[in-house]
DNA sequence: GTCATGTAGTTTCCTAGTCAACAAACGGAG
DNA sequence: CTCCGTTTGTTGACTAGGAAACTACATGAC
């Protein structure tokens, strides 16, 4: 309750703008990745394994904050889709390891590119400054929160 | 591409910090919503007949950006928890009136109050400058893209 | 009045996650 | 070496939502 006696409104917390703001930005995302027949998980996997190269599913669960079961399944949709393979680790006969393809590794680019475009037209409404106090401010709150894995969901 | 010839990283983007820290609101509310037996989509539509009174489902969906389709299975929960109240419409034999119940108008504030908490919580770490400047932001995003419905899923 | 068109809500099928149960393999204690 | 607890990945049951088909009703043209 506030001091007008009525509890306060939706549209009074951050969080809810926050939501908002950032469902739009994936929703936009999404349609733009619809031509390339890639999910946005499925990005963000390949991603992951752009930046730190083969990696066992496990470490990716970790990584891309969803669980193995998630990681299995979304593995076996990319390696249908020939961009992931997906090998026994020689040291460790339960381990399996993730990498790109051929395929995937050329298709990465053009993703980003996407993304790249994507991130400028949510925010070009900003001026420079405002840009840079957003990241600033989102960082600073991850940080303090500990937050590491990247967001998928 | 960028200068360095390497594709920028996914933690160039705003839109990467964005949704990490919307999720990390939403699931941090989602699990102070635990104790009370609703979801954080359950505690949207509450609140949204608390703020616009009785709705038809029809406008539900619009105001919460949920498909018609969703809105009846989460209607259908909430009346199953008798938390809503669903009644034909006497003006129109096709539509129907979702409100509150009066256990539904007794939960709200207690929710309301875990949503303070959370928001609370989960800026904390922020001065209240940095707040407003947040606040000015997200608002200004949304304005830009015209965002409106309540940010659910 | 009748019919065509449109609209509201439900339902079915699909997708993409979680969670929990599981089998295989590792690795340390004895 | 053997055993037992732990870890790895997979699987099945379940959940929440979207897309589209469907039903029932409304409404406007005639």
């Amino acid at each position: 309750m506030n001091a007008n006696g009525a509890v306060s409104r939706l549209t009074d917390h951050l969080g809810y703008w926050m939501r908002m703001v950032s469902n739009h930005v994936s929703f936009a995302f999404a349609r733009r990745l619809e031509g390339k027949e890639v999910t946005v998980a499925e990005w963000v996997m390949m991603r992951e394994l752009q930046d730190a190269g083969p990696l066992a599913p496990n470490r990716l669960a970790g990584r891309m904050g969803m669980t193995r079961g998630a990681i299995s399944k979304l593995a076996d949709r990319l390696v249908a889709k020939a961009l992931v393979t997906r090998d026994d680790d020689p040291a460790d006969g339960r381990a399996h390891v993730l990498a790109l393809s051929e395929a995937g590794s050329l298709l990465v680019p053009d993703l980003a590119r996407l993304a790249d475009e994507n991130d400028e037209a949510a925010f070009a409404c900003l001026t420079a400054e405002e840009r840079a106090q957003l990241d600033r401010i989102l960082r600073k709150i991850a940080g303090a929160h500990g937050l590491k894995s990247s967001p998928t969901g």
